[in-house]
DNA sequence: CTGTTAGCGCGTTCAA
DNA sequence: TTGAACGCGCTAACAG
């Protein structure tokens, strides 16, 4: 920039001034700055303009990884991001567990003006050591403290609701793919609990077999253990899954072994991924409303960056299931 | 940091020397420091060590999206990241044709180290001013100015080889799903040749109503294309898909019209997204190999980081077929 | 081992 | 309308 202003026989705040149309400047030097600012290449270095301004413009999300669902919700959080004019940056959670959540370091998080953390693949543990002083927003399926702002999904109503359907579209035996019992408010006990409800509301019993915990939501995982529960002859005739990625993993498992969806086995999801619409036979899923909760995400973060100092708000978001071809019956 | 030095009654270079283990620190002071930084919570702030270094440790991939194949790469790209202690973040291009490529501007590209830019959806104007001092490599399937190192598939092969692959398993008129007749190299245009080479190798025909272009690579896009062949009349019997998520559109619409795969129709996709392997009956497609893409752009970049001043590396990476159930015959 | 000085590049504040 | 001084928070280099 001193460069600038020597090239153009100006001070170096006459070119800051160009640049940002701050204080009027007269015509012919605007021309001679902008002429040496195209001749020398000159840029603006932002680190010193954010080190000087005390904020960079800039939130970021920080998920475990860049895939599927992480990568849908992020598209999404980037709308009301871009539209107060601020920039989206995606980080991932260490994949070290060496490095000890590096990303998420006090330090790394001052980088940016707010932060949308996802919860998925932190303990609470990880959790309760998160120190910040800047504004920081918790998205996801899990118990997290109080202090926190934190938006989640109707977890166990989207749950209850998609194994109602399937009820009604006459199962009786329905595997809770990827549930688990864990104490707590967890995603996978959140959803085997409305899956729960959903049977004893309908008088069918509760068989902890048809619970199928595994330790990874991913559609391998999930093929691996369906395969098990299909070749251990416990019959069903329904799999309510934890995620839509489980539920392709069900699908595959299911056509391997020649059972047909939706006659012989109903399927459901969870999240409304865009691929849910067109795995054959169409995937029914509980539709995560990545709209709304981008929406009211975004929504308290920017407040917060604004100086807003309510009480931290636990927004939980309302779900609603999509109909496909995976099930028999209406919505 | 002053007021951390101010408590611990040193001066702040004990401070940063503390706390970067740099100059030896005698242990008494030491102490008092590290509890003074306890105490009032201290922590660095990395603008400004940013600015005083000169560097971010930290490298950009920029683009479009962060769905589906991007979201697979990205995960890619952090490990040799990561394993040379740099930080990776996500952006994306601007959304908004107005916003002009705002993540894209010299300034903001100066805020990292290095820049992987994935050049979809960027034509060769856009391509063609982006500046930047800094380290930039790209990463994708068009033609891009000379000056920039590049790093790119093997297209056309990849698509002739599974066009030949169906070929050989009986089918005899492709659909070149995706596929265009650009001048120049895009991706589509470079798979549609691949595509076009098989076909004439086996000495087929290339009926260019077998070309079936659409403006967007969505599943959505591609299903409804597809459709469109289908309820024409055109006869075919087998789909070269241009991605895999074109794939999965024209798996949906088939599926809808009542034909078998791979017995009716036979189909390919390219890029080898994990979901290829779980759609039933398993998506024969062109592995993009994200390992070595990964592995060489993250490596050229790194290497122009260390202040490396070759020529600009152009990189095509090899593809392998990798077969599943949606085709016939052998790899 | 510890402190002082200086400057990374910008923009706010005040003076001319 | 333009310029000079100053400091954002940090660390390299040197002095003590």
């Amino acid at each position: 920039m001193a460069d600038v202003a020597r090239a153009a026989g100006v001070s170096v705040m006459t070119v800051s001034n160009v640049l940002n149309d701050r204080l009027p400047v007269g015509e012919p030097t605007r021309a001679r700055v902008m002429a040496a600012v195209d001749e020398l290449g000159y840029q603006v270095n932002l680190t010193a303009r954010h080190l000087r301004a005390g904020r960079t413009d800039t939130i970021a999300f920080i998920a475990p990884s860049f895939h599927d669902y992480f990568g849908e919700v992020a598209d999404r959080l980037a709308l009301p991001i871009e539209a107060e004019g601020r920039h989206l940056v995606l980080a991932r959670t260490a994949a070290s567990p060496e490095e000890e959540m590096e990303a998420l370091s006090a330090a790394r998080l001052h980088l940016y003006d707010g932060v949308l953390l996802s919860v998925a693949g932190l303990d609470s543990d990880r959790l309760e050591r998160v120190r910040t002083a800047k504004p920081l927003v918790l998205l996801g399926e899990r118990d997290a403290p109080e202090r926190f702002d934190h938006v989640r999904l109707a977890n166990e109503e989207g749950a209850r609701l998609a194994t109602a359907h399937m009820i009604d579209g006459g199962s009786r035996r329905i595997v809770a793919l990827g549930g688990t019992i864990d104490p707590g408010h967890t995603m996978s006990s959140d959803r085997r609990l409305g899956w729960e409800r959903a049977m004893t509301d309908a008088g069918l019993g509760v068989d902890p077999r048809y619970v199928v915990p595994f330790p990874v939501y991913s559609s391998a995982a999930a093929r691996d253990a369906l395969l098990a529960v299909i070749d251990s002859g416990l019959p069903f005739d329904g799999v309510f899954s934890t995620t839509d990625v489980v539920a392709l993993g069900a699908i595959s498992a299911l056509s391997e072994r020649g059972l047909r969806i939706p006659e012989d086995v109903q399927v459901t999801g969870f999240d409304n991924l865009e691929m849910a619409q067109f795995v054959p036979p169409g995937l029914t899923s509980v539709d995560a409303n990545h709209e709304e909760l981008a929406e009211k995400a975004v929504g308290i973060l920017h407040r917060r960056i604004a100086g807003w100092d309510g009480p931290a708000e636990h927004v939980v978001i309302p779900v609603r299931l999509v109909v496909r071809g995976s099930t028999r019956g209406q919505a």
